[in-house]
DNA sequence: AAATATTTGCAACTTAGTTGCATTTGGCTA
DNA sequence: TAGCCAAATGCAACTAAGTTGCAAATATTT
């Protein structure tokens, strides 16, 4: 791991007061270094030989969501991805684009979407995710 | 089943050239007397004692989707979740709120939003997904 | 009513994620 | 710097949602 990036996760860590182990700098070392919601499967390979057990991944990852430096991305496959949640809002996170040819996802930092309203008194709406589905550049059949 | 519902779902099984057997009008019959999306799991309680295999459950919906005459919605919980597609277009379908409190999703099918736009050349938005929370009326703590 | 391709149900399996518990470790205090 | 202890880790076993293979049943066609 880089040490910039190594740096950057042992002041995140302190940040919310998570103490800093070694399985911990490296799962958010990983999320840093990717710009895009990853599985827990997609991060122990990452981490290669030296991945923590996926239990504690599972639990590691956990006490990131609790503490808000990650968010769960809720795409198709049944399989929970994991993102920083550093340009999101309360309100909503950037969409989320999936390629149905290669299943890649991008993150769409730089789109913003108005919110929806309540269509009848009494729903308070928190929170809005937005998930988009078709042909990333690579696999865009009219390209 | 009211047999205005029984007469529907053979109806749209025929549309679809589907055959018409006892699971399949059952389980349509479900999805058309609500008006929210379902788990497997729900369709299996209302059917009672005479629920079909959660197998035949799920192939019938694998078909029902494979026609176009049910959408998967993909909510928070790991869990797939059935509806029918009939007020859906092409490019997007209703956005769903899902209660934090009681667990409950509601079809916003009265609420349309913008497309998202394509954040630079090369991606093709196919579809587009909205997914809301928050407090539905029931549980509002404001109210 | 018989023929046949489709559909169903059962049992066994897969995969993602969880729980319990004994062992290890980070950070604090002396 | 050593020692303490709550917090974190790893292993094994488990759960829940969905899938696969195959033999038995059934909807449609003739």
């Amino acid at each position: 791991m880089k040490s910039a990036v190594k740096q950057k996760a042992m002041d995140l860590l302190n940040s919310v007061k998570l103490r800093r182990t070694n399985p911990r700098v490296a799962i958010l070392g990983v999320l840093l270094a990717v710009d895009r919601p990853l599985t827990r499967d997609q991060i122990s390979t990452r981490l290669g030989r030296d991945a923590p057990d996926k239990v504690t991944i599972y639990r590691t990852l956990e006490s990131f969501v609790r503490e808000g430096l990650v968010h769960r991305a809720f795409l198709r496959e049944r399989v929970w991805h994991f993102e920083l949640a550093d340009d999101c809002t309360e309100q909503q996170c950037h969409p989320h684009f999936t390629c149905i040819s290669c299943g890649d996802t991008h993150c769409f930092t730089a789109v913003t979407m108005p919110m929806a309203r309540s269509p009848e008194e009494g729903f308070v709406i928190g929170h809005q995710r937005v998930q988009l589905e078709g042909f990333c550049p690579k696999c865009n059949p009219n390209a």
